[in-house]
RNA sequence: CGGGGUGUAGCUCAGUAUGGUUAGAGUACCUGGUUUGGGACCAGGGGGCCGAAGGUUCGAACCCUUUCACCCCGACCA
């Protein structure tokens, strides 16, 4: 992509009700733009992570196995009054009437469509198990949305429902699901616990709740120092009087607190901030026995489908990136969630011999398939650089005054370090840096 | 859903206590020129139903009424 003919609206100056620094550079760097409370859009930059992301989960749970099917976002009330949830989610969904008067509910899960869909389709133990999947806009009326993308009440979100004939089985897939969100996350280069969790509205026993650890995390976190464990606070019973307490500290207060319990294996434990991008529940029967959604056996006996369910906050990620990534200049996207992996600066475009290196470089890594944006624009050095930091491209080319010396810089967004390279090897270079 | 706050240019905001020609600044945008390694400078220019509706008044961004939207604190939140 061209800069020049590109729609990247940056700006110097956030929307003043943005608080969290997702948030803000989101907004600044032409990711999105808020459309209502709780409402937003997403622009080429946005749309770009938000499909990267995206991918990312696609390919690992169709890896997994998993089949990826898509539902209706508008639903019938007599689908959520069957199971009791019409009364039970109250407000949080939005109901609407079409032209014939009939009541309509927004999307806000899909544990109710899913087992009428499996339902009387899948008969025989012999089908079983089954894992299906969507990833499809949500809407949930929430009282209070905030924090940009974190709590929006129309988002993007990864949804999961499996299928067993025996409670082992579900809890195998329960247990593969928990390492294909790990293989998820790892790969979008996060930092993340996996604790255990209340089940919240959804019922059922098991469930697990995967935190990126950051400072605005709206859940406080016991983990280890060493190996990879992690509690939610929620969950713990010698903590669940002090919550509030805990909850009031700032993050800095936070961190100094300390544990006299250490973790099982001999190391000490913290306090740390999650954000909640996953969660992953054993269901049981609930929902098959309330909507009467059986198979067969092995001795041809009726039974109700051992249910589990996952979710993963696809466009929440966007936003716990950034939240885990950033500086005071922008956004530092990772490799795998970055919109564009580099970025080809040329720092005065009227030098004949600066474009036509820039041409050759950008042609070049796009030929061999490499996300690049190739920044053309008339701008001077210092807003290329500014706008660039803002954005947070992985690796920017700066191609400019050390030309008259052969060399041109490969800039590292992340540690704000140049190194300058022959012109000749910048090619190379580059291609050894994304890997 | 309780409590508080804010709506004026794309964005950040002044102006409203005390009503008075043509509504401002910075930034962004357009044109020309000068610049070209850290959000440059000079000159010129475009952009507003002052959130909406009604009212008071000779006259309303400003006063009154209604309404809508958004934000913050809390409750809630797979």
């Amino acid at each position: 992509m061209r800069r020049s003919r590109a729609f990247i609206p940056t700006a110097k100056e956030a929307p003043s009700d943005a608080t969290l620094p997702s948030h803000k550079f989101l907004i600044r760097g032409g990711f999105i733009n808020q459309q209502g409370a709780g409402l937003y859009n997403f622009l080429p930059l946005g749309k770009i992570v938000l499909e990267k992301i995206r991918a990312i989960v696609k390919e690992e749970l169709d890896c997994a196995g998993c089949l990826e099917v898509q539902l209706s976002f508008v639903t019938p009330i007599s689908l959520w009054e069957r199971s009791g949830r019409s009364e039970a989610m109250g407000k949080e969904m939005l109901r609407i009437r079409d032209r014939h008067q009939n009541e309509f509910v927004l999307s806000p899960t899909n544990e109710e469509a899913m087992v009428e869909l499996v339902k009387n389709r899948v008969t025989s133990y012999k089908d079983l198990p089954l894992n299906l999947y969507q990833i499809n806009t949500k809407f949930r009326d929430e009282a209070r949305p905030r924090y940009g993308l974190m709590r929006g009440r129309e988002f993007l979100m990864k949804d999961g429902y499996s299928f067993h004939s025996s409670t082992e089985d579900m809890v195998r897939e329960f247990n593969l699901m928990e390492e294909t969100y790990k293989k998820i996350f790892t790969r979008l280069g996060l930092d993340f616990r996996v604790v255990a969790a209340d089940s919240g509205a959804i019922g059922g026993d098991g469930s697990k709740e995967f935190h990126v650890l950051a400072d605005s995390g709206e859940d406080t976190l016991i983990v280890c120092e060493a190996c990879n464990y992690g509690a939610n606070i929620e969950t713990i019973d010698e903590f669940k009087d002090k919550i509030d307490e805990l909850n009031e500290k700032s993050y800095e207060e936070l961190l100094k607190l300390k544990i006299d319990q250490k973790c099982s294996c001999g190391a000490n434990l913290h306090f740390k901030k999650g954000i909640e991008v996953g969660h992953i529940f054993q269901l049981g029967t609930k929902y098959s026995q309330a909507l009467e959604a059986n198979f067969s056996d092995e001795n041809g006996r009726s039974k109700p489908f051992e249910m589990a369910t996952f979710g993963i906050g696809v466009s929440r990620l966007v936003a716990a990136i950034i939240e885990q990534n950033h500086d005071e200049s922008g956004c530092i996207w990772t490799k795998e969630s970055a919109p564009y992996l580099v970025n080809v600066m040329v720092s005065n475009v009227k030098d004949e011999a600066q474009m036509a290196l820039g041409d050759e470089l950008y042609a070049k890594l796009r030929t061999a398939k490499v996300d690049v944006i190739f920044d053309d624009t008339k701008e001077r050095f210092g807003f290329k650089m500014k706008d660039a930091e803002l954005i947070g491209f992985p690796y920017t080319i700066i191609i400019g005054k050390e030309l008259e010396s052969g060399l041109v810089q490969i800039f590292d967004r992340k540690t704000k370090e140049s190194i300058s390279v022959d012109t000749n090897s910048a090619y190379s270079k580059i291609m050894e840096l994304i890997k």
